[in-house]
DNA sequence: ATTATATAATTACAGGTGTAATCTATTCTT
DNA sequence: AAGAATAGATTACACCTGTAATTATATAAT
């Protein structure tokens, strides 16, 4: 519910693919993560373990193994870490990290079009 | 030089006060942390060590005390950080991260029209 | 029923972090 | 000069992280 959990940085991309499938067992989680890259079997099962004490993801026992679902919603905890990166290096403000990544070329005619489609809406949604 | 360091929060919150400041000793930095908010001495001057151990600060001896100053450039810091953010919640896009902002409510009138100056600027300078 | 196998629980272990206290060498006071 | 104050160096210490190995337990296979 409230997300008062933290979660690490391997935890983050546990918790990544049982938000895009849930609920999962272990050895599909691993499934999924090695399509990506090489994960060890126990590590992955550490890290579940840890997530259920943080309270970021729960369980249902079907026989013996562990049945996953999220606790966390994914928006609102990137959003919490979106606000703390602005926070601790932007004084909060958005448009000077957007200006960090102009300034260095990393935007594309692509993420200026959407970042304007964004803007419509929210005008049209506001005032 | 070449952004390898990597700092803690902490860490980043000392180092700023340098970055507002250089070179400055470490009962400078000090009391400007506390301007703030409450930082035991201890506390600094370990951080400051582990900072120049990190390679991410520098000093030089004026007599018994160290006057430092950052190795670290503020700006490919904060974009290097923003980035690792950004690939690992949002596939490296920036445009989900702000859609995720003003899907909260977090934007104001103040935010859109200054990401609209960022648009227009970029505009101008590429295409 | 015994053994092999699969699951989860417990333990490991080095390195980082937040938060200091203690030790050591130097400089300022008196 | 002797003692006090100060700056930095070293040590402390619990908790978090990444990365597993080991152990205990339950189930499946023979």
């Amino acid at each position: 519910m409230s997300t008062i959990t933290e979660i690490s940085k391997t935890e983050f991309e546990v918790l990544e693919v049982l938000w895009q499938q849930h609920p999962a067992s272990a050895n599909e989680i691993i499934a999924k993560l090695n399509e990506n890259k090489e994960w060890h079997e126990k590590t992955v099962k550490t890290l579940l373990n840890r997530m259920v004490k943080k309270g970021a993801i729960g369980f249902e026992k079907q026989q013996r193994t562990y049945i996953y679902t999220p606790l966390l919603e994914r928006d609102s905890y990137t959003l919490k870490e979106s606000k703390s990166l602005l926070e601790r290096m932007f004084s909060g403000k958005i448009a000077p990290l957007v200006a960090g990544f102009a300034k260095s070329d990393e935007l594309s005619k692509q993420d200026i079009s959407e970042l304007k489609q964004l803007i419509d809406q929210w005008e049209q949604d506001n005032d």
